[in-house]
DNA sequence: CTAAGTGCAAATGTTTTGCAGAATC
DNA sequence: GATTCTGCAAAACATTTGCACTTAG
């Protein structure tokens, strides 16, 4: 059950709303798990615009498969510090959260098990059906709070 | 330091940049900081456009505004599910954060410290400064959870 | 064969920007 | 008096949608 490929779960989701799984939607979802990163609209469109076997996917095609992917659970949204978001795997990669560099734009993640504990706590206290949850820490990452005077930083003492 | 009100933070902040507290910029921190509650740029740019002085702020002096006030601490932004920011008091009121109901779109707040001492834990071991956080637990609030047994509720049993 | 999906281009909704006149320091 | 703001309207973006054609089931 855990075990499906991320385009056969979405597959299964699309079958259980009488959907199809069109060419277009698996060169997305294949293009979108092919690699394990932080992309936008414009990166997956540009992505699969030219896609090698010949066969390109339009922009309206994208935009109506992420949401169809947020809906099934492969995908979800983070937001950049700039007010800006992006999309990461939801699927097939462990509950995480962030750490983003309002510098460099870096988003680190980080996993704690402690949080969602105190979590289900707070939502058992207002009577709260928690579905998830997202907590993104702001600040300046290790790299950027480095000392500038060096030639080529190699020791970042933190 | 922490008894200035929402305008006189503003006018400090905007001097240390040598920008000026304009009259429209007060009419819009005045209405923003009137009632605690959450809102969008539509719904200020609103409550501005028929300002009781006789005096109406436009549309492009809102959003410049806004991002002055974000800049300056007092304002931050919350996602709501369907994607859409509001805005809400990040000043003169207490650090906390939200259970966002994905039924009704209520925002509840909560605030915890055990969350933030994890938080502060977990950004020393990635040498990451952090200067805030964000929280959102999404799921189904106690109220819309709440059993459907009334008159007019057509029995929907799933 | 039929319902659903696609691409296109036009429409939408939101935020930003250039500029001339107005206001502030 | 010089610099910063404002309002306007146009521009810039990002996303959505109507429609005729194509395709999956």
């Amino acid at each position: 059950m855990g075990e499906l490929t991320p385009i056969e779960k979405f597959r299964e989701f699309l079958l259980t709303k009488g959907e199809r799984l069109t060419r277009e939607r698996s060169i997305i979802v294949e293009e979108v798990f092919a690699k394990h990163e932080h992309f936008d609209a414009e990166d997956l469109i540009a992505r699969v615009a030219r896609d090698k076997t010949g066969r390109r996917v339009s922009r309206a095609t994208v935009y109506r498969a992420l949401k169809l992917l947020e809906d099934a659970g492969l995908l979800r949204k983070v937001a950049r510090p700039n007010g800006s978001e992006v999309y990461e795997h939801d699927y097939g990669y462990p509950q995480h959260d962030h750490l983003i560099c309002a510098k460099c734009g870096a988003l680190i993640e980080f996993t704690n098990e402690a949080i969602s504990a105190i979590v289900d706590k707070i939502c058992n206290e207002h009577g709260f059906n928690k579905s998830g949850h997202r907590l993104e820490v702001y600040g300046i990452c290790a790299k950027c709070n480095a000392p500038p005077n060096r030639r080529h930083r190699k020791l970042d003492l933190v």
